[in-house]
DNA sequence: GGCAATTTTGCAATGGTTTGCAATTCCTGC
DNA sequence: GCAGGAATTGCAAACCATTGCAAAATTGCC
């Protein structure tokens, strides 16, 4: 029915700006800005005509400009610093929840994410820092996953800017906000527990140089001398939050060390793969070695044997992630926020 | 030595501007400009005067305005559409390894990366649709992970648009840009592999709503009529991508049909449950049941027993989606890409 | 119909950077 | 000392949207 029209199919065809609207609506561009805002000062009818011309051009306000103007990106950046391993994959699956429930936060509030694994402050590979994302206006805030294990350009970054947000440990923090749960708390309860299901010689399975799994292995110890055990400085093994290097490192100490029948492992990816290493080794979980996770991943639940572990709430850690970000935004009073961990108790505990 | 300089602690500082680095250096913007871009037009000494103002000031390039000017972000949006399912987790570790591709090869290339679960072309909660990322200048090409379940607006949107890439089945793919796997090769080479083991009796489990499941479930389907035997409708179960679900699904399965002595899994996610809940069943894997998984996530390798799987070669998958969207944007003949898949033979097959 | 109060609209400046083109400065050689 | 060319620099116009303030249009009321 429609004559072909060939012309439709433009050359790279330019978005539609304001002022093409305001001319062919003879109107001035300030009224099409207010129009498309929802501004109460212009008549409704002259909102209508406005909003029916954008549709039909297929108007998407340019929001580099309105950007400059406003002096807001309505962006924030979410840093997930794997770089200090050098080029390794982040691969615990705690990322993926971190992401998508900072996603979740981040698009209910407006804002568009923004995800680098790289710090702000990290240089590239000509030695030249990127520009600043408060700087630049590339980002309103930073939302920063870990402390690292060099605190102190987080320390410098952070003292900057007060849009900045970490997850990491109330315990290590610096002067900067933060969000994130007790760990040292948190391996006491795993330890503990362990402890009251009558396991006596327990090791600690994580990479103490990781600030938080520092304090984790820190409640580990404090949980065996509040029972009067002692510390065997043999039963701290420094396995890495890579699964496939932990299955190593792990089957090792297995071979070498003198048997246990409990293990706290500092992340529920560590602890997984302790469970394998156990059973490629003939020993049953929670049988011969009862297991304790952290982070209480999405898959803890479904494994096997499902993962007895500390919950960091990861969905409730975003949003107050989100939230006290916003707050530091909006320019009130922010305030850090410990979450409080708490034992889920499932099978590999026995 | 220092005397105490209190008027450094000032009430949000506004970002210094070129202008004002021009001003204190007595030259025009211009020139601040083409010194901090490293053009060739500025003297060696100037440009070193201007840096060095730069650097003191603490300055970064207002990249709103940057980009205005440009017309180009040097940003790229990256979609994981989950929406589909609701506001679900998007649990699969498949989408951390993506993710994780796509920033590296993002970075290397010099774009900052946002990431979204909602399509472009998703509306938000009061209906309107959210300013189009590619007219609006938020990014300057798309990637979407997945063609899911309605691929009309995927097709309509892609149709506007050249700077869109899709990962997904080629087989199903509409006219756009594509990198992905054979999905139906795939799952037929991991059928194949289970029938080469005297494996007689595989289920598939996997949700064929999703169009690339559906290929795979295709593939096993051909494998099994190459063979000679019978694809029986009961042993094709729908089984979720979220691991929590899919264990009730699979054992429910496992409970009333008929024994099986090979599964071919549609994700390994699926896989690793259906091997917990074998497991949780008394079977032994690959013993009484082999099994395959599919994507070569992280964990595979580490998992117990490690997983035969097909995969995905998911960091090349990463580096071609934005190889291809980078050809697109540069205006060249960008050409879609079929990564092929590979068996990777591991324990859990037997 | 006329005046004041309201409602709507437009003007013009602003946000910070980039870039084509013209103007200036510098250098070389005669 | 000067022409001619090369090397630098500056001017000014974009890029597109927002917003304070003033101007214009409309309305209400006597």
């Amino acid at each position: 029915m429609r004559p072909p029209e060939r012309q439709e199919a433009e050359e790279e065809r330019q978005p539609a700006t304001m002022s093409q609207i305001a001319r062919r609506l003879k109107v001035s561009e300030s009224t099409v800005s207010r129009a498309l805002a929802g501004s109460p000062l212009v008549k409704a009818e002259t909102r209508e005509k406005v909003e029916a011309l954008a549709r039909e051009l297929g108007f998407s306000v340019n929001l580099n400009a309105q950007r400059l103007k406003r002096r807001r990106s309505q962006t924030i950046e979410v840093v997930i610093p794997v770089e200090e391993y050098g080029r390794q994959h982040m691969s615990d699956p705690f990322f993926l929840d971190m992401i998508g429930a900072l996603a979740d936060a981040l698009t209910d509030a407006g804002y568009d994410m923004l995800l680098s694994k790289r710090t702000p402050w990290a240089v590239d590979a000509e030695g030249r820092p990127r520009p600043n994302p408060l700087l630049s206006g590339r980002a309103d805030g930073v939302i920063i996953i870990g402390q690292g294990r060099d605190q102190s350009q987080l320390r410098a970054f952070a003292a900057q800017h007060r849009q900045v947000v970490v997850w990491g440990d109330p315990e290590v923090a610096g002067d900067y906000l933060l969000v994130g749960v007790d760990n040292r708390a948190g391996g006491r309860t795993a330890t503990e527990h362990l402890l009251s299901r009558s396991r006596r010689r327990l090791a600690f399975l994580g990479d103490p140089k990781e600030p938080e799994i520092s304090q984790r292995c820190e409640g580990y110890k404090d949980a065996l001398r509040a029972a009067g055990m002692p510390v065997e400085a043999d039963l701290i093994v420094p396995a890495r939050f890579d699964a496939v290097y932990a299955l190593e490192t792990i089957t090792a100490f297995l071979g070498k060390a003198d048997p246990i029948d409990g293990i706290v492992a500092a992340t529920d990816v560590i602890a997984m793969t302790a469970i394998t290493a156990l059973q490629q080794a003939g020993l049953s979980v929670p049988g011969d070695v009862a297991v304790t996770g952290y982070d209480d991943i999405h898959s803890a639940r479904s494994a096997s044997p499902p993962l007895t572990t500390i919950t960091q709430r990861i969905a409730e850690g975003g949003q107050a992630l989100v939230a006290t970000l916003l707050g530091a935004i909006e320019g009130g009073p922010a305030r850090s926020r410990v979450i409080e961990p708490e034992l889920i108790v499932r099978v590999s505990s026995g």
